[in-house]
DNA sequence: CTACTATCTCAGAATAATTCTAATCTCAGA
DNA sequence: TCTGAGATTAGAATTATTCTGAGATAGTAG
């Protein structure tokens, strides 16, 4: 259980995807890894590059969609204009708060199972948004 | 029966959330309800000046957002980098396929058994978005 | 019907998110 | 090590959306 094995859970899974494992690479999502708040590129970026320098703009949106594109990261998509994304590929819902803006995951079983056989289409996944106020802005409103 | 009713029903949605009625704002308004299929901005544009110059581009991202602020429209987001609008504010759920990327409503009643009181937070709504591949593409793939 | 004014529209500029370019670098297999 | 496919980069380009400020107009009150 020493600091090493994180690190290594990471490269391993980058490496059983088929990804080189680079240090911007392995930087963009271990650092998606490490949070619960579903940023944005930006506020990666940003995160990264705090002390000094690890990685350009450019990298960051490529590797993002590298990762997207093995199954290792999800894109999620709840306001206008920017792409979140979320490490936790679970299947899993959202819940998104009108005033604050927070994002939080909502466990998979808070909902029965779906009818999708009723649908006239090939249903191959599905997820819920929910909107509304979180628990901290409940009562702030 | 006529055909000043459809528009008539048109003004008097927007006359009865007050807003006022320009040739512009009829026209996108108009042009949404006509539609099922969940336009994007570039795509209202070009309908609505196809034969002769009706409204700019501003003019419909600010009449959309009028129509979104009293609740005749509705945002639909579902891919990245653009968001498309909805004329049917019926509490509804969305299929999108990955495959040719049409978007199609999907009965509210599709879905039973929501547990929202189980959630920490205060929800005020919620959509399921389903992603597949549709009736025309299945076989195709 | 006319005048008024709050609101709307417009072209074009500005901003913001994302992608492209093409030169350079580096991971990882041999 | 050597090597080459693939990764990184700064900056330019592209795309979606918003802003600006000046001119037009819907709808109301007189």
């Amino acid at each position: 259980m020493s600091k090493g094995n994180l690190r290594d859970v990471i490269v391993n899974r980058l490496k059983s995807k088929g990804l080189r494992v680079t240090p911007q690479r392995f930087a963009v999502y271990a650092n998606l890894c490490s949070r619960r708040d579903h940023p944005t590129v930006e506020q990666i970026l940003k995160d990264l590059n705090q002390d000094f320098p690890i990685s350009s703009q450019a990298t960051v949106y490529t590797s993002l969609q590298a990762l997207r594109k093995v199954g290792l990261v999800k894109e999620v998509l709840l306001e206008e204009g920017v792409s979140r994304y979320d490490a936790n590929v679970e299947p899993h819902h959202h819940f998104h708060c009108r005033q604050c803006g927070s994002i939080k995951d909502v466990p998979w079983d808070t909902f029965d199972s779906f009818n999708l056989e009723r649908l006239p289409y090939l249903a191959e996944s599905y997820e819920v948004t929910i909107r509304g106020l979180c628990d901290r802005c409940t009562g702030n409103n």
